[in-house]
DNA sequence: CCTCGGTACTATGCTTCACGTAGTACGTAG
DNA sequence: CTACGTACTACGTGAAGCATAGTACCGAGG
Protein backbone atom coordinates (compact mmCIF):
# COMPACT_ATOMS: atom_id res chain seq x y z
CA UNK A 1 0.00 0.00 0.00
CA UNK A 2 1.43 3.35 -1.51
CA UNK A 3 1.63 4.72 2.25
CA UNK A 4 -0.14 8.35 1.81
CA UNK A 5 -2.56 6.61 0.62
CA UNK A 6 -3.24 4.88 3.72
CA UNK A 7 -3.08 7.92 5.81
CA UNK A 8 -6.32 9.72 4.00
CA UNK A 9 -8.03 6.61 5.41
CA UNK A 10 -7.53 7.42 8.74
CA UNK A 11 -10.56 7.94 10.72
CA UNK A 12 -12.47 7.56 7.39
CA UNK A 13 -12.93 3.93 7.50
CA UNK A 14 -14.88 4.00 10.82
CA UNK A 15 -17.42 6.68 9.37
CA UNK A 16 -17.37 3.96 6.71
CA UNK A 17 -18.32 1.46 8.77
CA UNK A 18 -20.86 3.24 11.08
CA UNK A 19 -22.66 4.26 8.34
CA UNK A 20 -22.92 1.22 6.87
CA UNK A 21 -24.15 -0.43 10.01
CA UNK A 22 -26.78 2.37 10.38
CA UNK A 23 -28.18 0.55 7.42
CA UNK A 24 -28.53 -2.95 8.73
CA UNK A 25 -26.31 -4.93 11.42
CA UNK A 26 -23.81 -7.07 9.95
CA UNK A 27 -20.97 -9.77 10.51
CA UNK A 28 -17.55 -8.88 10.27
CA UNK A 29 -16.85 -10.88 7.06
CA UNK A 30 -19.82 -9.29 5.52
CA UNK A 31 -18.97 -5.88 6.18
CA UNK A 32 -15.27 -6.55 4.93
CA UNK A 33 -16.93 -7.74 1.44
CA UNK A 34 -19.57 -4.54 1.26
CA UNK A 35 -16.08 -2.41 1.82
CA UNK A 36 -14.06 -4.03 -0.60
CA UNK A 37 -16.32 -3.23 -3.09
CA UNK A 38 -16.28 0.47 -2.77
CA UNK A 39 -14.01 2.40 -4.95
CA UNK A 40 -11.67 4.00 -3.31
CA UNK A 41 -11.31 2.05 -0.26
CA UNK A 42 -9.93 -1.15 -1.23
CA UNK A 43 -9.67 -2.81 2.69
CA UNK A 44 -8.40 -5.13 4.37
CA UNK A 45 -10.13 -8.07 6.89
CA UNK A 46 -6.89 -7.02 8.84
CA UNK A 47 -7.92 -3.28 8.80
CA UNK A 48 -11.78 -3.78 9.65
CA UNK A 49 -11.58 -6.14 12.53
CA UNK A 50 -9.67 -4.46 14.49
CA UNK A 51 -11.57 -1.35 13.95
CA UNK A 52 -15.13 -3.54 15.05
CA UNK A 53 -13.09 -4.61 17.88
CA UNK A 54 -12.66 -0.77 19.09
CA UNK A 55 -16.11 0.17 18.48
CA UNK A 56 -17.14 -3.02 20.44
CA UNK A 57 -14.87 -2.00 23.38
CA UNK A 58 -15.93 1.44 23.07
CA UNK A 59 -19.81 0.97 23.63
CA UNK A 60 -20.24 1.71 19.71
CA UNK A 61 -21.60 -1.10 18.75
CA UNK A 62 -23.27 -4.62 20.36
CA UNK A 63 -23.01 -7.77 19.43
CA UNK A 64 -24.20 -11.20 19.29
CA UNK A 65 -22.57 -14.33 17.81
CA UNK A 66 -25.03 -16.45 15.10
CA UNK A 67 -24.06 -19.56 13.72
CA UNK A 68 -23.29 -19.67 9.91
CA UNK A 69 -24.33 -21.58 7.16
CA UNK A 70 -20.80 -22.41 6.08
CA UNK A 71 -18.35 -21.46 8.39
CA UNK A 72 -16.99 -20.51 12.07
CA UNK A 73 -20.21 -18.69 14.26
CA UNK A 74 -20.29 -15.14 13.11
CA UNK A 75 -19.87 -11.86 15.22
CA UNK A 76 -23.02 -9.77 14.14
CA UNK A 77 -22.36 -5.99 15.21
CA UNK A 78 -25.46 -3.72 15.37
CA UNK A 79 -25.37 0.57 16.46
CA UNK A 80 -26.27 1.37 19.59
CA UNK A 81 -27.39 5.10 20.40
CA UNK A 82 -24.08 6.32 21.24
CA UNK A 83 -22.91 4.70 18.02
CA UNK A 84 -25.56 6.80 15.67
CA UNK A 85 -24.28 9.39 17.91
CA UNK A 86 -20.65 8.71 16.72
CA UNK A 87 -21.95 8.38 13.49
CA UNK A 88 -23.24 11.82 12.74
CA UNK A 89 -20.35 13.25 14.76
CA UNK A 90 -17.81 11.89 12.34
CA UNK A 91 -20.19 12.66 9.08
CA UNK A 92 -20.54 16.20 10.78
CA UNK A 93 -16.59 17.10 10.66
CA UNK A 94 -15.85 15.26 7.77
CA UNK A 95 -18.47 17.59 5.77
CA UNK A 96 -16.84 20.40 7.16
CA UNK A 97 -13.54 19.07 5.95
CA UNK A 98 -14.16 18.78 2.39
CA UNK A 99 -16.12 21.78 2.15
CA UNK A 100 -12.88 23.48 3.85
CA UNK A 101 -10.88 21.62 1.23
CA UNK A 102 -13.42 22.47 -1.50
CA UNK A 103 -12.85 26.11 -0.63
CA UNK A 104 -9.52 26.08 -0.31
CA UNK A 105 -8.77 24.79 -3.47
CA UNK A 106 -11.81 26.92 -5.71
CA UNK A 107 -10.20 29.97 -4.55
CA UNK A 108 -7.29 29.13 -6.15
CA UNK A 109 -6.02 28.94 -9.58
CA UNK A 110 -7.13 25.47 -11.35
CA UNK A 111 -7.96 22.21 -9.77
CA UNK A 112 -6.56 18.83 -10.76
CA UNK A 113 -8.31 18.01 -14.21
CA UNK A 114 -9.15 14.71 -13.58
CA UNK A 115 -6.01 12.50 -13.63
CA UNK A 116 -6.11 9.87 -11.31
CA UNK A 117 -3.31 7.43 -11.43
CA UNK B 1 -7.24 17.75 20.72
CA UNK B 2 -10.06 14.89 20.18
CA UNK B 3 -7.50 12.26 18.77
CA UNK B 4 -10.47 10.98 16.48
CA UNK B 5 -10.55 14.68 14.89
CA UNK B 6 -6.79 14.24 14.18
CA UNK B 7 -6.87 11.10 12.62
CA UNK B 8 -9.06 12.76 10.06
CA UNK B 9 -6.26 15.14 9.13
CA UNK B 10 -3.90 12.62 8.17
CA UNK B 11 -2.36 13.00 4.83
CA UNK B 12 -5.16 15.79 4.19
CA UNK B 13 -2.65 18.77 5.68
CA UNK B 14 -0.52 17.79 3.07
CA UNK B 15 -2.95 18.29 0.83
CA UNK B 16 -4.01 21.93 1.96
CA UNK B 17 -0.14 23.00 2.11
CA UNK B 18 0.07 21.80 -1.46
CA UNK B 19 -2.89 23.39 -2.74
CA UNK B 20 -1.74 26.20 -0.69
CA UNK B 21 2.03 26.05 -2.07
CA UNK B 22 0.35 25.88 -5.77
CA UNK B 23 -0.51 29.16 -5.23
CA UNK B 24 2.41 31.15 -4.17
CA UNK B 25 4.97 30.21 -2.17
CA UNK B 26 5.63 30.98 1.40
CA UNK B 27 6.93 30.83 4.77
CA UNK B 28 6.19 28.02 7.63
CA UNK B 29 5.35 30.51 9.99
CA UNK B 30 2.96 32.10 6.95
CA UNK B 31 1.43 28.68 5.83
CA UNK B 32 0.42 27.82 9.30
CA UNK B 33 -1.30 31.12 9.75
CA UNK B 34 -3.21 30.55 6.45
CA UNK B 35 -3.85 27.39 7.63
CA UNK B 36 -5.43 28.44 11.01
CA UNK B 37 -7.84 30.63 9.37
CA UNK B 38 -9.64 27.59 7.38
CA UNK B 39 -12.54 26.33 9.83
CA UNK B 40 -12.25 22.55 10.59
CA UNK B 41 -8.53 22.29 10.35
CA UNK B 42 -7.37 24.21 13.66
CA UNK B 43 -3.97 23.42 12.93
CA UNK B 44 -0.62 23.95 14.80
CA UNK B 45 2.74 24.73 14.22
CA UNK B 46 4.16 21.58 15.54
CA UNK B 47 2.25 19.96 12.44
CA UNK B 48 2.95 22.23 9.58
CA UNK B 49 6.64 22.31 10.36
CA UNK B 50 6.80 18.44 9.73
CA UNK B 51 5.02 18.68 6.83
CA UNK B 52 7.45 21.00 5.31
CA UNK B 53 10.53 19.01 6.01
CA UNK B 54 9.00 15.92 4.73
CA UNK B 55 8.30 17.63 1.84
CA UNK B 56 11.65 19.05 1.51
CA UNK B 57 13.23 15.71 1.52
CA UNK B 58 10.95 14.01 -0.49
CA UNK B 59 11.48 16.39 -3.43
CA UNK B 60 8.18 17.90 -3.70
CA UNK B 61 9.32 21.76 -2.31
CA UNK B 62 12.54 23.76 -3.05
CA UNK B 63 13.58 26.29 0.37
CA UNK B 64 15.38 29.34 -0.04
CA UNK B 65 16.23 31.34 3.28
CA UNK B 66 15.03 34.75 3.21
CA UNK B 67 15.75 37.58 5.76
CA UNK B 68 12.48 38.47 7.99
CA UNK B 69 11.55 42.49 8.82
CA UNK B 70 10.95 40.85 12.46
CA UNK B 71 12.56 38.00 13.60
CA UNK B 72 14.77 35.53 12.92
CA UNK B 73 15.47 34.54 8.52
CA UNK B 74 12.36 33.02 6.93
CA UNK B 75 12.43 29.28 5.08
CA UNK B 76 10.88 30.40 1.79
CA UNK B 77 8.76 27.03 0.32
CA UNK B 78 8.10 26.71 -3.55
CA UNK B 79 6.34 23.92 -5.20
CA UNK B 80 8.64 21.66 -7.44
CA UNK B 81 7.61 20.08 -10.66
CA UNK B 82 7.05 16.87 -8.55
CA UNK B 83 5.15 18.41 -6.18
CA UNK B 84 2.73 19.92 -8.30
CA UNK B 85 2.55 15.92 -9.62
CA UNK B 86 2.57 15.01 -5.85
CA UNK B 87 -1.07 17.70 -5.59
CA UNK B 88 -2.51 15.86 -8.78
CA UNK B 89 -2.13 12.58 -6.98
CA UNK B 90 -3.39 13.73 -3.86
CA UNK B 91 -6.54 16.02 -5.03
CA UNK B 92 -7.25 13.07 -7.23
CA UNK B 93 -7.57 10.36 -4.66
CA UNK B 94 -9.28 12.76 -2.25
CA UNK B 95 -11.72 13.52 -4.80
CA UNK B 96 -12.01 9.52 -5.49
CA UNK B 97 -12.84 9.16 -1.62
CA UNK B 98 -15.14 11.62 -1.16
CA UNK B 99 -17.24 10.67 -3.95
CA UNK B 100 -16.77 7.06 -1.95
CA UNK B 101 -17.93 8.08 0.86
CA UNK B 102 -21.07 10.59 -0.72
CA UNK B 103 -22.33 7.36 -2.71
CA UNK B 104 -21.97 5.48 0.56
CA UNK B 105 -24.09 7.76 2.32
CA UNK B 106 -26.52 8.71 0.07
CA UNK B 107 -27.40 4.57 -1.47
CA UNK B 108 -28.02 4.03 1.99
CA UNK B 109 -31.30 4.70 3.93
CA UNK B 110 -31.56 8.21 3.64
CA UNK B 111 -29.17 11.22 4.14
CA UNK B 112 -31.62 13.26 6.92
CA UNK B 113 -35.84 12.47 6.02
CA UNK B 114 -37.59 10.05 7.75
CA UNK B 115 -37.32 6.81 5.55
CA UNK B 116 -37.00 3.70 6.80
CA UNK B 117 -36.09 0.28 5.33
C1' DC C 1 19.81 47.36 30.18
C1' DC C 2 16.54 43.96 30.58
C1' DT C 3 12.31 41.94 30.09
C1' DC C 4 8.30 40.90 27.43
C1' DG C 5 5.83 39.62 23.43
C1' DG C 6 5.63 38.60 18.49
C1' DT C 7 8.02 36.25 14.81
C1' DA C 8 10.17 31.99 13.02
C1' DC C 9 11.95 27.62 13.34
C1' DT C 10 13.83 23.00 15.54
C1' DA C 11 13.84 18.72 18.43
C1' DT C 12 11.86 14.87 21.05
C1' DG C 13 8.66 11.66 22.40
C1' DC C 14 3.81 9.87 22.57
C1' DT C 15 -0.14 7.86 20.58
C1' DT C 16 -3.25 6.18 17.21
C1' DC C 17 -4.39 3.37 13.52
C1' DA C 18 -3.87 1.15 8.75
C1' DC C 19 -1.70 -2.75 7.11
C1' DG C 20 1.10 -7.13 6.29
C1' DT C 21 1.60 -11.58 7.77
C1' DA C 22 0.29 -15.51 10.02
C1' DG C 23 -2.56 -18.49 12.46
C1' DT C 24 -7.05 -20.85 14.13
C1' DA C 25 -11.33 -23.06 13.20
C1' DC C 26 -15.65 -24.52 10.84
C1' DG C 27 -17.92 -26.56 6.78
C1' DT C 28 -18.48 -28.75 2.12
C1' DA C 29 -16.82 -30.83 -2.22
C1' DG C 30 -13.82 -33.77 -4.65
C1' DC D 1 -7.76 -35.99 3.64
C1' DT D 2 -6.97 -32.13 0.89
C1' DA D 3 -8.36 -27.95 -0.74
C1' DC D 4 -11.09 -24.00 -0.72
C1' DG D 5 -14.39 -20.60 1.00
C1' DT D 6 -15.96 -18.68 5.28
C1' DA D 7 -15.01 -16.17 9.61
C1' DC D 8 -12.24 -14.40 12.96
C1' DT D 9 -7.78 -13.41 15.95
C1' DA D 10 -3.04 -11.94 17.13
C1' DC D 11 1.32 -9.54 16.54
C1' DG D 12 4.43 -6.35 14.83
C1' DT D 13 5.65 -2.27 11.88
C1' DG D 14 5.52 2.29 10.35
C1' DA D 15 3.50 6.89 9.31
C1' DA D 16 1.98 11.06 10.90
C1' DG D 17 -0.55 14.41 13.96
C1' DC D 18 0.29 16.60 18.19
C1' DA D 19 2.09 18.34 22.82
C1' DT D 20 5.84 20.26 24.87
C1' DA D 21 9.99 22.58 25.08
C1' DG D 22 13.71 25.04 23.41
C1' DT D 23 16.50 28.37 20.32
C1' DA D 24 16.99 32.77 18.21
C1' DC D 25 15.97 37.37 16.20
C1' DC D 26 13.63 41.81 16.76
C1' DG D 27 11.31 46.12 18.68
C1' DA D 28 8.86 48.56 22.56
C1' DG D 29 8.41 49.96 27.48
C1' DG D 30 9.99 50.55 32.04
Amino acid sequence: MTSWISQFRRGLLELCVLNLLQVQEGHGYQIVQRLKEIDGLDIRESTVYPILARMKTEGFVAVRDEPSPGGPPRRVFRLSASGRERMRSLNAYWDLLTEAVDQLRSGRKEASEGNLS
